[in-house]
DNA sequence: GCAAAAGTGTTCGGCGTACACCCATGA
DNA sequence: TCATGGGTGTACGCCGAACACTTTTGC
């Protein structure tokens, strides 16, 4: 196969997506038909491609993110390099990739990379592949080993959301307190007492409210909040600390 | 070059070890000479392979190690991926890569590794490349983009031994307090009281003393401790936090 | 008026931090 | 006896943890 890409080298992308109550990830239908059009089988993979000649690893990352998503400057971090010589080689790993033109037989190593994003800012399904968002509580099972990258890659934003503001990078520009405690509690497993959380949170100065409020919901609106770079930049320590 | 290795992939290992002072790291004299004997250049680098066919990243690193080191069995942890096009492409590396039979234009990716051990466990100079400790502190450019993966490495150092047991790979199985916290002060580039640091450890259930004492030191001799790996894992809890 | 989420304060215990002097040994 | 590192305790302030009721809105 000459696609301009290096045969045995690519990058798959852990796409974590925010909905205001769980933490999703996007996954790509990998159905294989049959000449005479049944179903040999459908399952879902994470998004990954080859890396193409002359292309970084973070740049392929960044391709690979937008051919699906459509958006750019998203956040993106390697967290893992997968290169187990027998990654590809389940039953159905080797027929898949019969069927786009690869040698099933060759050793592949895959970098991974997660991302973060408001499942809100992405309209999915861009590529020949359909792509969609999944509760990741209720991933079984995925093909390739991408059920092992898919693990890896919530340790490690487990780790760094701990000591990092990456929280931001789930929500949209403005939202509320409530949505930020959501997702300490879902990506850690954890609750968390809404008192002490924002006893901790108004500490902090680059979380800052806004003179605003939320519309058109049927409860008590809530304050609207946004999260400052500038100011985070300016003001941080070693000692940031979101850790339960 | 056909050694049985694949010529894209490669492990990079940064062999971290402490000598009661200092944080050294294990690095490989790269001297080049010309037909004539003369030395074209003489620098440094890490201490790296091409992997193999069939074999795993992790062994990969083991093996590299133990060929290094004589060391199996050492605390290994891979901390990042560096693939850019031209990380090969600086003037001395193509000159080495033509010397030994690599192709400088190939574009090889490196799986970086770091280990931890104690620099009196290590007898250097095994292989045809003569290896050699350097005070980390000291080392100003490498060969290749070496310096780029020790840095890194470093940062998933400190990172890491803020919140896992891993001073105690540093170390020999008996050591002093002040040892331990010498650790963490190089590691971390601070200061740490001793009053304090000596409180929080003896909370610390797995840091255990012995009834042995430090023998044939010009002072006071101190207290030998040791590390249990059986206690930790049995009272560690989420919030391990060795972190000032 | 009811459902649904927003918003708000106090108490307590533990942990991090700052800080200075005497002790045991070998030379 | 001197030099060298070993070893020890207290006071204070901050932060994390536990805990329950009132408020505002849309329907």
């Amino acid at each position: 196969m000459n696609d301009n890409t290096i045969s045995n080298l690519s990058v798959d992308c852990v796409i974590f997506g925010f909905d205001s109550e769980k933490l999703n990830v996007l996954l790509l239908e990998r159905k294989l038909e049959a000449e005479n059009g049944e179903t040999v089988f459908c399952d879902h993979t994470l998004v990954g491609h080859h890396v193409r000649v002359g292309e970084t690893l973070d740049e392929s990352a960044a391709r690979i993110l937008e051919e699906t998503t459509g958006l750019s400057n998203i956040y993106l971090e390697q967290f893992y390099t997968f290169g187990n010589p027998d990654r590809l080689k389940k039953p159905r790993a080797k027929l898949w990739l019969e069927s786009i033109g690869r040698n099933p037989e060759e050793r592949v190593i895959s970098v991974g990379y997660f991302s973060l994003v408001n499942v809100n800012s992405v309209h999915v399904s861009y590529t020949e592949r359909h792509a969609s968002w999944f509760n990741l509580n209720e991933i079984e099972d995925l093909g390739f080993d991408h059920k092992e990258i898919l693990n890896k890659a919530l340790e490690a934003l487990q780790t760094k959301i701990k000591t990092n503001p990456l929280a931001f990078e789930l929500l949209p520009q403005k939202f509320t307190l409530s949505h930020l405690q959501k997702i300490y509690e879902v990506v850690l497993g954890i609750e968390i007492d809404k008192r002490n959380f924002r006893k901790k949170v108004s500490q902090v100065p680059y979380i800052v409210p806004l003179k605003e409020k939320q519309q058109k919901v049927s409860h008590k609106p809530a304050q609207l909040y946004m999260f400052s770079r500038d100011i985070f930049e300016a003001t941080k320590k070693k000692d940031f600390n979101f850790s339960f």
